[in-house]
DNA sequence: CGATCTTTTGAAAGAGGTCAATTGAAGTGG
DNA sequence: CCACTTCAATTGACCTCTTTCAAAAGATCG
């Protein structure tokens, strides 16, 4: 696992080499991953901080027989790839063509030790993926399917709602293994939201959600 | 919810007369919750860092109907109420009679500006919480009612397994609330291990449990 | 256009929840 | 020490939500 393959392997991109962190010097790239393909695999050495610049990336851990929980869906913008120890303890991987800026992460706890005006990156950054888990945690233990296929949508509304169009980069089973459910209940309760006028697919696909009503919607995500 | 009431204001137990209220001078001192008692309120300004020093915590958020989560639960020595917002996202209650000490906050903040050699202890705590949680997403969205408590029965007897029993400190509604099921499922699947003899209930409480196999146990917990 | 992947939908089965009754433990006051 | 009460845990019967299995319709792509 410690070896990059051939698949996985990023392909370095033409852009600018900017840094995204409010930055220093250089030690900072960009990398394309194809949709599918591992950015980087559960027990291998952390190395880099990663943010992404267009695409969207799935963190999931696994099962020994296969069954699959994401924690946690990331897109433009985003920052991942924090650990403390040395080894990441998921899989992160490219839902669709993706690319990701790399910070080399010693580099940016050296920041850190700058220490700017109280708060610090890294720290703010783990404390709010932490948030983020406790509210799934309290989505995945105790809410019903159509609360959190709901809960679901809200979330991605506020982060990727564009003209009034949801375009989910990621597939029904994905958003299934996000909410622990299977995609046919994801399936099933996105069609029962429809015929309840809560939302509409835009003609084409079905990976493009209108949401015709946001209050009604709040109401199921409890 | 940002008044002290009376039941929940801490009982200054007897050790060092030092004032933790008044902040910066000395920075810990040590209370006492009853049973039951709230530590701290959802949604309640973040003015400690807390430590167990004997008894329990549960850590949980609630949705509006009742339906609580159990984010974690605090045995001697954890520390937990780390936030960077001011305000804290969850509830903490003793679970049995329970000391804490309290530090304050940002003093703590103040020695992780001296940066101890690379590694700094406000950082590693949240880090580490955020494991917990992504291990425990994992366990949420995808394990049965067996195998979650069997990894919680694993969990607990890496925690608090003295001379050989496993002593829980919380309730059947508490278990079940931390995993996700009913009190019901967990007493079900509790007897169902002992049918099998992984373990054994010590002659009076059924919060005193012999752990028979726990070869067998692990292997319920995938 | 054919092949593959995705999504929806239906029917049946199953895991866990709900409701209810019983037993057991713990604490209280006489 | 013994009723009496209360809380905790177990167990059973039934029900429901979600999963599983299966098929078909749609979308995407070479």
């Amino acid at each position: 696992m410690l070896v990059m393959t051939q698949e996985k392997a990023p392909q370095r991109s033409g852009s600018s080499g900017l840094n995204a962190l409010a930055g220093h010097a250089v030690s900072c790239s960009e990398f394309k991953y194809q949709r599918g393909t591992e950015i980087f695999g559960e027990a291998e050495p952390v190395d880099y901080l990663y943010q992404v610049k267009s695409g969207a990336v799935r963190c999931y851990k696994m099962l020994a027989d296969g069954r699959r929980q994401i924690m946690a869906f990331h897109l433009v913008g985003d920052i991942f790839g924090v650990e403390n120890g040395g080894v990441h303890r998921f899989t992160a991987e490219a839902i669709v063509e993706t690319t990701v800026s790399l910070t080399d992460r010693l580099n940016v706890v050296g920041e850190e030790g700058g220490r700017a005006a109280g708060t610090n990156n890294v720290l703010r950054l783990v404390t709010s993926n932490l948030q983020h888990a406790e509210t799934h945690m309290l989505l995945l233990g105790r809410k019903t399917a159509i609360e959190k296929v709901a809960a679901f949508l809200v979330e991605m509304d506020a982060r990727l709602s564009a003209a009034g169009v949801l375009n989910l980069p990621m597939n029904r089973r994905d958003v299934a293994d996000y909410l622990g459910l299977t995609l046919e209940t994801v399936s099933r309760a996105l069609s029962q939201l429809r015929e309840r006028d809560v939302l509409t697919f835009t003609g084409r696909s079905h990976r493009q959600i209108i949401l015709r009503d946001r209050a009604r919607l709040a109401e199921f995500d409890h």
